[in-house]
DNA sequence: ATAGTTTGTGAGACTCGCATACGAACTGAA
DNA sequence: TTCAGTTCGTATGCGAGTCTCACAAACTAT
């Protein structure tokens, strides 16, 4: 039930919510975004100044008819320190977010290929403890990411298929126990999407999906401003979908999976199969590099361009999300590949009254896993439905 | 921004949807399952019951130790009728319902096969106006569910892949500007997965997919208790998610969607190529009935069951939901056709969290679809976020 | 200097949920 | 028949939060 107490939460968490989507705002433009009034402003932000999760930044100018110079209010850049994780089959990466989504005190150690649960466990936890040494302040929490299919509301590890070994293992509580400090277990591309929601190319949307294309393929959803979560956890599976049900046999045993057909085996098994130069050190932004000299390239690309728009219209006809955010190897392609994605999405695609489908690069590096990492202890510390 | 009278409305649609999800329940047993006092339940009804809307049922007997007798709450059959309304390419069906899912005054009208956009809006004013006459009361608005791509926030069609002479047509005002009543526009299958989350298969489930499976497929999701809309309602057009990319021709142009795979037409095709006896009559509950004594039909069936598995599991890995509610065609097709499709369905999908799948059956009939259009109105009226 | 404008804050009104207490209605035993 | 025990439903006062209104602070232009 709503009580007084917890609409002043709900009131909290929709004014952080309008700051991260729109970036430093006076006290005004805030009670104008959210209907409602400077004096309401002035008593939801007063506490969190002090709290030094906000700051008050240099005075604008004033307007043309003069009055008091409004004062923007942003994350403080040293506030409200929390932890951040991204667990891959391959290693660990760790840093220290603010609320603000500045990233420092980062590491990186990467997993022995024959590593047991026990294993990553030990260096999960003690790449975390160096990191939290190099910070020397408190964290406010530890926001996990993990590259694996996850049972959010327990903390644990459901299905990694690419690293059988930590199946079951309860990532949060062995976090938590070692470091003190409460620790949140999610999905990352789910944490991808916050990220982008928060400090990326999806602030401001309502909806959109977070789309990781490399390895494997994956997705988070932001529908209305929230992250969608199915049942426990699950979903987001998106490239296990089978988009050619008589296609190749993928990992996980179907066959046409859009994983299978777009990831990144997939394209360098094409360009093998057409004989292109250089085709073993192959990857996506060399292929785009090549495919204007070299017609055998450009078909092997225009291939894998069609494959991948396939899941994202696939993705808008079940969704109806207009926005696509594409992470991963994409990311590093360029614009020539964004483009030629987005037209072969739209040919795929129906009109839809939210009007064309859109498709973005997002970032190549982790930084917008680590700072979704982040927001997932925003969210549950701040009481904000992210 | 939450003020104490908004926070008013979101507890009365909170008690609302626990009626809903739960039955007729006496105000501790809301008191406890919403998480408030009896005292508050008492101060959130009391309104209610002088409106009309809720009635007190018999008092239940006393516990074992005695105590006032509890009276339960529920919908009054009588009181908050609103209309309903289902636009098919074929036909129009109008009824009045009330807010405890009672369906009266049920009329159904044709459409000639060379029917234009005025003749259409004739029809359907027409009938609506009957149906408001037979009520003989004031209805609180008019639900509008129709098989097209719809625009919700506008009131208007996009896009009548069945009937391209809709196409841009402002229903919602139409009606609205006919009968003097409010009148709300939504996809058809968006007013199905209501009607299932209220009255049906769904009712206390918090996510779950409502799937026709006819002439062509679509579905309505409801994520965490409230109906998905995509960009401004856009979504649910999952028939043509593409299954099997080099697959056969679909109406829209693109290849292997899941509904050129898994409609009544790919049923019937499949029946003639396998020279099915009566196969030119023969619907998909001949085909259950025939399967168990005929090897060739059962051969077709099981095709059909997988093509059926198949977007479902599909559906299953990209949102993660664990219940799919069958209308249309299976729904009439029985047990033995349900239990199949979900050990298929399973089969193609991976273990998650939330449990296994579970596929039920809904309504063949439109009855769900009635209910869940008047159910848009009650959604409006009474601001619940269904 | 002064009027006009905008920002930020303080005081009181208002609304709602919550804790508490009390009458109403029922059971079962003395 | 009486009375204690139990549960239901409501009346009352309190607390928390937003909203309205008013006012000081800070800036521009005349």
């Amino acid at each position: 039930m709503v009580s007084a107490s917890l609409a002043g939460e709900l009131n909290r968490a929709r004014v952080l919510k309008t700051l991260y989507a729109n970036g430093p705002l006076p006290r005004p433009e805030l009670a104008r975004l959210t209907g409602s009034t400077r004096a309401t402003i002035g008593q939801i932000v007063t506490p969190l100044l002090d709290d030094g999760l906000l700051e008050e930044l240099e005075p604008l100018a004033s307007g043309v008819q003069g009055g008091k110079p409004a004062r923007p209010l942003w994350f403080s850049d040293s506030g409200w320190p929390v932890g951040a994780m991204l667990v891959l089959p391959q290693g660990v990466k760790t840093a220290v977010v603010t609320a603000g989504g500045r990233v420092t005190a980062v590491t990186a150690s990467s997993f022995p290929a024959d590593v047991d649960a026990d294993g990553v466990t030990r260096r999960v936890t003690a790449a975390m403890r160096k990191t939290m040494a190099r910070a020397g302040v408190a964290l406010h929490g530890i926001g996990i990411a993990l590259g694996a299919m996850v049972d959010t509301e327990a903390g644990t590890v459901v299905r990694a298929g690419l690293a059988p070994v930590l199946d079951g293992l309860p990532l949060a509580q062995v976090v938590q126990a070692d470091t003190g400090v409460p620790a949140y277990l999610d999905q990352d591309t789910r944490a991808q999407a916050l990220g982008d929601l928060l400090f990326g190319a999806g602030r401001g949307e309502s909806s959109f999906a977070s789309v990781y294309v490399g390895a494997g393929i994956g997705a988070g959803f932001i529908f209305e401003g929230a992250l969608h979560r199915g049942a426990r956890g699950a979903g987001g599976e998106v490239g296990h979908a089978v988009v050619d049900r008589d296609g190749p046999l993928c990992r996980c045993g179907r066959r046409g999976c859009w994983e299978v057909l777009a990831n990144r085996q997939a394209l360098h098994a094409a360009a093998q199969a057409a004989g292109l130069p250089g085709a073993a050190g192959l990857d996506l932004s060399g292929l785009v590099a090549l495919a204007p000299r070299d017609a055998a390239a450009a078909r092997v690309l225009a291939g894998y361009t069609d494959s991948v728009a396939l899941g994202i219209a696939n993705l808008q006809q079940v969704l109806g999300v207009g926005l696509f955010i594409l992470h991963g190897d994409p990311a590093g392609a360029g614009e020539p590949f964004r483009a030629a994605v987005e037209v072969a999405a739209r040919e795929q695609a129906f009109a839809h009254p939210g009007g064309p489908t859109r498709v973005v690069l997002g970032t190549a590096d982790d930084v917008a896993t680590l700072r979704g990492a982040a927001a997932l202890v925003l969210s549950k510390a701040l009481h904000v439905a992210f």
